[in-house]
DNA sequence: AAAACCAATCTGGTTAACCAATTTTAAACA
DNA sequence: TGTTTAAAATTGGTTAACCAGATTGGTTTT
């Protein structure tokens, strides 16, 4: 018997994903496997769900990166140390998740920057200061220019973001980024119009950044993110 | 010529994808790739910089998920639609990223909390308010078994973050979880020294998202975490 | 001259074979 | 019978071959 080959789309390779993590969820559940148990070896996962072994290891990666499984070389798979209430609800809610729209992000965005503003008062070094430092002159120098300055603006609320001193934060910030861009041409932040004023405003709260003084530097983000703010909150 | 074959560790190969990282920024650079320019093949730049194909897979895969490169089947991998300014800043960015500390989880929770009970106060819907209570009466008699209800109260939190209709929050809280739980021995938000305690403050929260009530809801979240909160900004 | 066509080539994605470390099994020895 | 040892089977990771769709360049047709 010969098998049917076909390209399969991201949403169909997605769907058999969503299944194969489904199906090792009841498997957990069937098995009673705990913290610590292994899990059947892809192989005979792959027969057992009749997928391919490739299949298989995108799923556990998935699991993997959300900490609910971990693979050993030449060792196997195993469930990791959080109860298996815990898991199932976990796998559950990864299996809803949804992408992420455009409003969810601005809204994550402006909460993180708030608190990377704040916290960037706190603890910036004077090398974090160098580099929002940098970040700032090439993004004035570029609006003076009259130019399009949205990747400078970016890279100086980044620099923050790394002077925060909160790694977690960082990432959020790296993973939200690149999707706030892509509909940037909608909404934005520092637009053309407004690019003078931004410039006052970035400096502004590069100042309060400086100066230490974490309440003037949420402040003062706040203002910078008023128009955002507004899309967020105001409209529907 | 035989190659060397050997099982790497995970750090190495870590290293190994920086560079390939590395490389293909400079790559960018070098060639003058816009937004939208197609990158060589993963065949030829696996000759050019002398690793496997599967490393340089990996090495856009990782680009692609911070949404600054994609792959389009039988085509090509192309230049997301960031200017080069920025790619090369994030780049940098990502390069740098370090594994998150405790702390660093814990601020990015406490943070993320707060607003998901003040806009799962404002969106809940009675779908979202049943799977709350319903994760609420599994910790609450969890609790009064005197059973350890960790998992339990983990999940009611995450009800909460389902119910802000946040997807990106939501994704966030995902992410951090299982760090969380890890480390859970040693920083208990709802130790069993303090889990009847902890009943109330998760009714008084629920009841506050159940009454519309986003001010107060936040309030009894930080009055919640009010053990981590110190463990945060008071301790080094 | 331009449009339509076709075959050779190139692409990312997928699969099957292979690797070395580990684990298990059973055989050999005490 | 209990311990040691070695060989066979199993494991996740890696690699090379293969797939079908997309691209490309040249040729033919209109």
């Amino acid at each position: 018997m010969t098998m049917k080959l076909e390209i399969l789309t991201k949403n169909e390779n997605r769907d058999i994903q969503k299944k194969i993590i489904e199906k090792i969820r009841d498997l957990i559940n069937y098995k009673n496997l705990e913290p610590g148990d292994k899990l059947p070896s892809e192989r005979t996962l792959s027969e057992k769900f009749e997928v391919s072994r490739g299949n298989i290891r995108e799923a556990i990666q998935k699991l993997e990166f959300y900490g609910l499984l971990e693979s050993i070389p030449q060792s196997g798979t195993f469930v990791a140390n959080i109860g298996v209430i815990a898991m199932n609800g976990m796998i559950d809610d990864i299996l809803r998740l949804e992408d992420p729209d455009f409003k969810s992000l601005v809204e994550t965005r402006i909460l993180l920057e708030l608190k990377t503003a704040r916290l960037a008062a706190l603890r910036r070094t004077n090398e974090d200061l160098e580099a929002m430092k940098e970040a700032l002159d090439a993004y004035a120098t570029k609006v003076v220019k009259g130019e399009d300055a949205v990747q400078e603006d970016l890279l100086f609320h980044l620099a923050i973001a790394k002077a925060s001193g909160n790694s977690t934060m960082n990432t959020f910030m790296l993973i939200i980024t690149p999707g706030i861009i892509t509909n940037f041409e909608k909404y934005h932040v520092c637009d053309s119009n407004q690019a003078f004023s931004g410039i006052q405003e970035h400096k502004d709260i590069y100042e309060a950044i400086k100066n230490q003084d974490p309440k003037l530097a949420k402040q003062m983000m706040k203002a910078h993110f008023k128009i955002l703010y507004q899309y967020c909150y105001n409209q529907k």
